[in-house]
DNA sequence: ATTAGCACTCATTCAAGAAGAGTGCTAACA
DNA sequence: TGTTAGCACTCTTCTTGAATGAGTGCTAAT
């Protein structure tokens, strides 16, 4: 059987339909609903073979019809117009860049959330590519050293390193050239043994003291969270079909836990198509916790190598056009805040 | 009428059982599950009188009774007897001192969470109170200053200070010295206007530039945001009475804004009474959205005036033995790990 | 003061019936 | 041959009423 271009306006009408109501859409709906002028019927004919052909579906006999994840998919794929109104709203939002990175993400993880009636989620800059701009050690107790890690983007790094022995402020001052020097303008990726072994030399005479820091360095840099932010996970409330408690305390867990979803927003990061925008329909998601719902992710480019992602979670009937334009316009905005400088 | 023994016998018995089931308890339960020796004719009699002075009440005509919240009150304020059993497994889990404070109140909030099955909540000390250790501004691009400031406990904050002219290196190290020497130890509550102007003075004649920069840190050090961590909302779903779509939603959205859990949390550490428990039980708590839960909140102190509160969010046939004697258990872990230093 | 007994209330459960939405199929029609 | 009207059928949902059972309040006896 062949998809005509009938069958797939009256599929268009099913999945818009739904999209509103979220109730199964029955074929005396569509008939007056699209300008098809075709008696319900003739609609029952084309549901029962879209039926047929795995792009809708029927929650028992005799109700109305529901996408099913293969509809969704073409509908995504295919039929989506992408709209343009009401996203202006969000710009005024992100006009002016925040000197702090975390702030702003927050920021556009809230927005979002509001913006869409969705759950968001937004990962920070993996800091591993970001290049170094400035390291400092400084003295802020007799056994503590404050280590400060600037990365491009203002990304900022803190940590405390406990020494056995006391460092003077020479060999201090020294540590601190020597580091910039060395590593100044390379990614954390670039920063192997071999060059701290050869810090370690060129140190010289001090060799434990000294390379006892140098690791602690070595390791404050190293060390990789992935940051997280989430917003408006009560929305999933406004869909009764991911309301119920079993649903919902599995996905409250899940913005919770964070880990997970960590996990979601790399494997888009990887899976780059040109546009950076990817939509994932029920099954579709590799988290569990999310087979009832649909994610669209887009992944967004700070300056060189500086990427996150930036997700959103809805039910599967959610407004792909809609969520697809507004994460279209943050990821110019974005660029366009970065870049031009 | 008066509250004899007997009475409070029974009060404490409907309690007990309604903690444990969750289900309004009868006068027959009552007769079989205590001590009493009295027919259930008897407890009905004694449960009729306990309901007209208040400390119970009944869902409906024909069901059993359930506490009210002066019930509870009273339970709390006289009957309560702590646990120590099951606490000891948390022990090990704060033993080392984690050098981010960060780190160690985010696992607090985690292990509590795990441990009572219930919702927590922890603030991070204020940092008006705290003293500070260490300023130090460097440079890390051509406009941006660097200001890392390190409190007592080792609680950093970063910020990125813009400026308009170029800084060079002797008054950038000027500056330095003399930012430590003169707000060295104080707390940022001491840090007022007068001891700015006098700073701006002493810097001398670079006076635009250096009150800009001195201005920006002094911004930077009063800019004060309260700090939430949470963990285990989702365990709100684990207790019927939360769980419906309308609480548990609006739970949810508090947990997730954190801004009213703040106002809690600081009432809280305003309101000392000696053990630095306390117990608001559903509409004694000052949020709305927690008016059919308890709160049980702890406030701990690292050192001299760092601060902050730890709370647990349950249904209000919480266990609250267990729950005050895991919060007690805490506040002495914190205090040993942070005093004896 | 305590208890046994009994009538009464009310939430909950279940089944049966009515209503309504929507289908599939057949037969008629253009 | 594609489209449509009509009708029987299916299945969910809502309502109703009866049965069940837990628990009470009250009265009378101990």
């Amino acid at each position: 059987m062949e998809l005509d271009e009938r069958k797939k306006k009256i599929l268009q009408a099913v999945i818009r339909n739904y999209l509103e109501t979220g109730e199964p859409v029955g074929s005396r709906t569509i008939s007056k609903y699209t300008d098809l002028n075709l008696s319900s019927a003739t609609i029952r004919n084309e549901m029962a073979d879209l039926e047929e052909m795995g792009y809708i579906l029927q929650p028992h006999t005799s109700a109305g019809r529901i996408p099913s994840d293969k509809g969704y998919r073409l509908y995504v794929d295919t039929m989506m117009e992408e709209k343009e109104r009401e996203v202006v709203a969000m710009q005024e939002m992100l006009v002016e860049r925040q000197d702090k990175l975390e702030t702003l993400l927050k920021k556009i993880a809230r927005v979002l959330a509001q913006n869409t009636q969705y759950a968001t989620m937004i990962s920070a800059p993996q800091t591993k590519r970001s290049k170094l701009k400035f390291i400092q050690l400084s003295r802020v107790d007799t056994h503590q050293l404050l280590a400060v890690i600037v990365g491009e983007g203002n990304v900022i790094k803190n940590n405390i390193l406990s020494v056995q022995d006391e460092l003077d402020d020479e060999t201090l001052l020294k540590l601190n050239i020597l580091l910039n020097t060395q590593l100044n303008g390379l990614s954390i990726d670039e920063i192997n043994l071999g060059m701290i072994a050869a810090m370690k030399q060129q140190a010289g005479i001090h060799s434990k003291l000294v390379s006892e820091v140098i690791d602690a360095v070595a390791e404050a840099i190293r060390a990789e969270n992935l940051e997280i932010y989430t917003s408006g996970t009560n929305n999933i409330f406004r869909y009764p079909e991911l309301a119920d408690q079993q649903r919902a305390s599995e996905l409250i867990n899940t913005f919770e836990e964070k880990q997970l979803l960590g996990e979601l927003l790399q494997e888009t990061g990887a899976d780059g198509d040109e546009t950076g925008i990817q939509v994932y329909i029920g099954e579709e998601t590799p988290v569990q916790s999310m087979k009832d719902c649909s994610v669209v992710t887009a992944s967004y480019e700070l300056s060189d190598g500086m990427k996150g992602t930036i997700g959103i979670v809805g039910p599967k009937r959610m407004d792909y056009d809609r969520v697809v334009a507004i994460l279209r316009t943050i990821q110019t905005q974005l660029d366009e805040l970065y870049r031009k400088e």
